[in-house]
DNA sequence: GGGCCAATACTG
DNA sequence: CAGTAT
DNA sequence: GCCC
């Protein structure tokens, strides 16, 4: 899955602004706007080269039609332009850019005179994670070819069912989407019996380490098994035998209960997800990554502040329920890419 | 003018 | 607790 | 940023 994206020439731009608002400026709503808007964009089956033809385009409205009216008639978009020529933008988003460093730590360290991502490596104060976000700049930010994708998941998968028998692992992510080109890896895991998944991650993570697949770790939280609902978590870097290129790769384990939950979490895409928990908010409901609960409003004796609390769980034993509940219309994974 | 997904978990 | 990440 |  590879749509062309005749509208690059809008795209490309879009893009580094959103990365600009995310990364350097953490305005992650503003961001989330040309996210949308490019998303749109790529998958129209024409060029635009009138602005009347996204006149009444979702997600793009004034200030976004300005800004392709501009790239339509001079070739270039001067807001962008005036955020490259800025040096403390374009360094504090290349910055934000690294693992481990968000807006807050960007402009700290831009502020203690730090220029490139070299002057950054020497900085005493880094944390160990930013440190590893530094080092693997370069190969954490390279996308992962579909097939490699499909290689982990395979060999995951082989040595889970050698650990323990009957254990489910999925590529998730824009993987499962069906993109050619992924930015990491997420392994959703569970097991059927609704009882093996717990405790397995570590395990996992354990025979991974040793045949030389997990290299570096950014996040570990393994739970007791006495907290059920908790999900064990992993997030690092990995590389193939024999090379030194290091993915993102992530495991989330789930019980067979929560699993519907987690794969759609996980599979996406993030537009997809937010509209999802809007539809089960409008609904009296919650959603998230673990499953669907009745919403209990919770009123505060002081003030009239109202808050929500999570109730009775739906039960929902495939996707299919869970988007049927909240009145969604199926999506196949690769109909996933919002 | 104000909401915009949600909850959790780690790190220092 | 603030920051970061998913 | 968009959309009530």
């Amino acid at each position: 899955y590879a749509p062309p994206n005749l509208n690059q020439n809008i795209t490309g731009p879009f893009g580094e602004l959103r990365d600009i608002y995310k990364n350097g400026l953490g305005d992650n709503r503003r961001s989330y706007s040309y996210h949308k808007a490019i998303s749109y964009l790529e998958k129209l089956p024409y060029q635009v080269t009138s602005v009347y033809q996204v006149k009444n385009a979702p997600s793009i409205g004034k200030s976004l039609q300005n800004h392709i009216q501009e790239i339509l008639s001079t070739g270039k978009l001067s807001k962008l332009e005036h955020f490259r020529d800025d040096e403390k933008v374009k360094t504090v988003s290349l910055f934000g850019s690294v693992w481990g460093i968000g807006p807050s730590n960007a402009l700290k360290y831009y502020e203690k005179g730090h220029r490139s991502l070299e002057d950054l490596r020497h900085d005493e104060s880094l944390t160990r994670t930013q440190r590893l976000g530094l080092q693997y700049f370069e190969d954490i930010n390279a996308k992962i070819p579909r097939s490699e994708a499909n290689y982990v998941e395979n060999l995951v998968q082989e040595i889970a069912s050698a650990i323990q028998p009957g254990i489910s692992v999925v590529c998730g992510g824009s993987y499962r989407r069906g993109k050619s080109l992924v930015g990491d890896m997420d392994m959703i895991v569970t097991h059927s019996d609704g009882t093996s998944h717990k405790g397995f991650l570590r395990r996992l993570i354990q025979r991974l380490k040793d045949i030389d697949f997990l290299t570096e770790d950014l996040l570990i939280g393994y739970h007791e098994e006495l907290n059920d609902d908790a999900v064990d978590t992993y997030f690092g870097l990995c590389k193939y035998p024999g090379r030194e290129q290091r993915h993102r790769i992530d495991f989330k384990v789930y019980s067979w209960e929560q699993y519907p939950f987690g794969l759609i979490a996980w599979t996406g895409n993030d537009v997809l997800n937010r509209r999802l928990r809007i539809l089960a908010n409008e609904k009296g409901y919650k959603l998230d990554d673990t499953g669907l609960y009745r919403t209990i409003l919770y009123e505060k004796h002081k003030r009239h502040k109202v808050s929500k609390l999570k109730g009775a769980r739906v039960i929902c034993k495939n996707e299919k329920e869970v988007f049927e509940f909240v009145g969604h219309p199926w999506l196949e994974p690769n109909e996933r890419n919002l």
